[in-house]
DNA sequence: AGTTTGTTTTGAGTAGTTCAAAACAAACGG
DNA sequence: CCGTTTGTTTTGAACTACTCAAAACAAACT
């Protein structure tokens, strides 16, 4: 599977690729905790070099909550979007909103070639929602 | 305008959103840059702060843009959306792609308050197009 | 003009990520 | 199975974008 992304099979990218179905969207360190547990010698930057050469193969998805550090996913190839907690930075996939791609082309493209429409939904989960009212009323 | 907004009314302040206004989507350096021409004294801390409070206020509007420091620009109420070349990180504003408020409501929301939804799209500018195609030839 | 309150300067510090060179290991050929 | 090649990982350092805190300062109200 990772071969067949025409990449070298070593321990840590296993690893990286076995902690990441384990744990979607999880950030770099977040995954780099993962694989320590089954080899502690690898480093941070192997994960980050793996992460990316990952990413560039389409095995994996990275995506930038802003104002957190980037998240990575192995769901791929169809265009989900994110539902982010802007206070808890918990991450839920929700699938595309109208059809199979749905915004994926914009009104007037201005001359663009696009790829690929990166939707984020910027909410407050339920947990976060009781616990900000809670705030309120102190 | 600013002060509408309950905020005090100072020279920096105003050169921000005076430069804003001439650059959208500026990033907090380029703003820096063009309110050091007309104020010479003003720090990178202050045009950060100044950004944050706007931003705070609603009165400019942030954005990320993956693997790039953020931008900020003054349109703002409106749920416009972004064009952003993935080559050389030019940014242009697209209207929704569907009606008034368009991803606004995902498929499901899993239990999250939406307020706001951020699209992003992935593309080549037509500049970049061509300057592609001609490396992939050499 | 004086006081208050919020803003800006100054200075330092941080997280997340990237870069470069050397050590190393997977994959292929013999 | 061993050597060579090529790509990967380690090690170590650096960097960007941004944030924090305290002191100096200025706008706004009286």
């Amino acid at each position: 599977m990772i071969r067949a992304s025409g990449l070298k099979v070593t321990a840590p990218r296993v690893a990286v690729l076995r902690t990441l179905q384990q744990l979607p969207h999880s950030s770099a360190e977040r995954v780099f905790d993962g694989v320590k547990d089954e080899l502690s010698s690898t480093s941070p930057q192997a994960v980050y070099g793996i992460l990316a050469a990952f990413t560039g193969a389409g095995l994996v998805r990275r995506f930038d909550p802003p104002g957190s550090p980037a998240l990575f996913e192995c769901r791929v190839g169809d265009n989900h979007h994110h539902l982010v907690c802007i206070r808890c930075a918990t991450v839920r996939d929700v699938d595309c909103v109208i059809g199979e791609a749905p915004c994926l082309q914009p009104s007037d493209d201005a001359g663009f070639t696009v790829f690929a429409a990166e939707v984020t939904f910027n909410g407050l989960c339920g947990q976060c929602r009781t616990a900000a009212s809670t705030d309120d009323d102190s």
